[in-house]
RNA sequence: GCGGUCGUGGCGAAGUGGUUAACGCACCGGAUUGUGGUUCCGGCAUACGUGGGUUCGAUCCCCACCGGUCGCCCCA
């Protein structure tokens, strides 16, 4: 077979799997504490979709997405993030008329964007996001934030950084596109070609621009701080108090500017410092979207919430040299001698897994000293030994692999012995 | 989409324009015919990414494509 998985996806497999795993329930356990509950979402949606609320002029709509027709002649896109989804779940559910308000929801799950694969970077990705629906009281945004950053902390991060800042509302952000466009205009030419498009489609995005960043333009560029109205500097005030009465470490950067249409207010990204991360350094990133579910279809509704990287994750606990604490032991491994004690064997791996018990055995025939080598490669605390003397003395020889010791027990007690030995099973 | 680099067995890794393509790990067996993780001995495998071209002959030279990897753009 010739055939290999699709450029930039990967086969996630034990050995693997089990980070995963350890990394997926943590990341739940801990949206309980903050009481958000889970969405899932189909994986496909309406191109329109994404190209609503994304925006036209991304490069995610622009040049990322996986995009198809069904048989049915509809456009289809593999999503390319979350929120689109969920919001137009919360609008199509009517979400906003249920009486619990307001509607704080994550989700794991995978993500497709059409990019040349490298580091950090993949085609069919994962991402666990939330979304906090119904609330424009800045203690939200710092819910939000802190739950982002303990994602990484509970896991044993240390090396990282919370950069926010605020594009404001429309209004706002009205006043600070014209002066930037003005503020542009006279050197428009010595841009690089993408900010000059920039400049036209999105001025905003010429400030995070990386060939333009030594620009004297760019300095002097009228900050989106300063353009930011009342409502909109009190508001970030607030978040920014909220974040010190937790405690949490932050910068304002305030050329941070994200990259979808539908962020105003609040926006911010962690990153990671460690040592050898390697060209990309931004684990998520999120911020607030008040417009989008009106936007959808919905009643005007505010919202915020963020995304990260699951790969980028694993990538930063592998930099900062993290283990997780994952258990790959197994309990017990039969080891079998002569047909009859085999087909006991296979009748008391039944009655032990039944039993809560973790059990393997032996499938390939093999002689008595190769079951021991496949019990020690499988991390087997216990092997047990049945061979005809056993058998005919209704007992099994069990061994503690960690000791060595070895005793004899009745096969009537083997599933209590096995639980108490194993303590608490 | 652009650029650098790489592509030899399950994995890692030598190598050459020409009979049987090293080695290490892993795996299997034996030494110890009912006991593992050490040691010793032996064995094993549809391996030169794909398709063309040059050549008497290509794993090795050339081209294209595919894929990995790193970087750019941009992002998670």
């Amino acid at each position: 077979m010739n055939i290999k998985g699709p450029r930039g996806t990967q086969d996630i497999l034990p050995g693997n799997s089990e980070q995963w795993q350890y990394v997926e329930s943590t990341l739940m356990e801990l949206c309980k504490r903050y009481n958000y509950k889970e969405i899932r979402t189909p994986i496909f949606e309406q191109t329109e979709l994404f190209q609503r609320s994304v925006g036209d002029t991304t490069d995610i709509v622009q040049k990322e997405m996986y995009t198809f027709t069904d048989r049915g002649d509809r456009s289809l896109t593999l999503r390319p993030e979350g929120t689109a989804s969920v919001v137009r779940s919360f609008v199509q559910n009517k979400v906003f008329g249920q009486p619990s308000q307001p509607t704080k929801y994550f989700y794991i799950g995978p993500m497709f964007r059409y990019e040349r694969p490298q580091q950090g970077r993949m085609r069919q990705f994962y991402q666990f996001g939330i979304e906090a629906l119904g609330s424009a009281d800045p203690a939200i945004d710092a819910e939000v934030l802190a739950l982002a950053l303990n994602s990484y902390q509970e896991l044993g991060l240390k090396s990282l950084k919370l950069v926010i800042n605020s594009l404001g509302d429309n209004e706002s952000r009205q006043q600070h596109r014209e002066a930037l466009i003005a503020h542009f205009a006279p050197y428009r030419t010595e841009l690089c070609q993408d900010c000059q498009t920039r400049l036209d489609k999105n001025p905003l995005r010429v400030l995070d621009c990386k060939k333009d960043r030594d620009h004297p333009a760019m300095e002097s560029a009228p900050s989106v701080l300063d353009y930011l109205n009342d409502y909109s500097r009190n508001y970030f005030n607030k978040v920014k108090v909220y974040l010190d009465t937790m405690g949490i470490d932050y910068v304002v950067d305030k050329n941070l500017v994200r990259g979808l249409d539908y962020y105003n207010h609040t926006a911010f990204e962690i990153m990671s410092d460690a040592e050898g991360f390697g060209a990309i350094t931004t684990l998520s990133g999120g911020g607030r979207y008040n417009g989008l579910v009106e936007e959808m279809g919905g009643p005007e509704t505010p919202g915020i919430g963020f995304a990260m990287s699951i790969e980028r994750l694993l990538m930063a606990l592998e930099a900062e040299g993290i283990q997780l604490p994952i258990d790959d032991t197994l309990d017990c491994y039969f080891v079998a001698m002569g047909d009859e004690a085999k087909t006991e064997t296979v009748r008391l791996a039944y009655l032990l897994r039944k039993n809560g018990i973790q059990v393997d055995k032996d499938y390939l025939d093999r002689k008595l000293k190769a079951q021991f080598k496949s019990a020690d490669r499988l991390k087997a605390k216990y092997v047990i030994v049945l061979g005809e003397q056993e058998l005919a003395e209704n007992k099994a020889n069990v061994k503690k692999m960690t000791t060595g010791e070895q005793i004899e027990v009745s096969l009537d007690e083997l599933v209590s012995y096995l639980k108490k030995e194993l303590g608490g099973k």
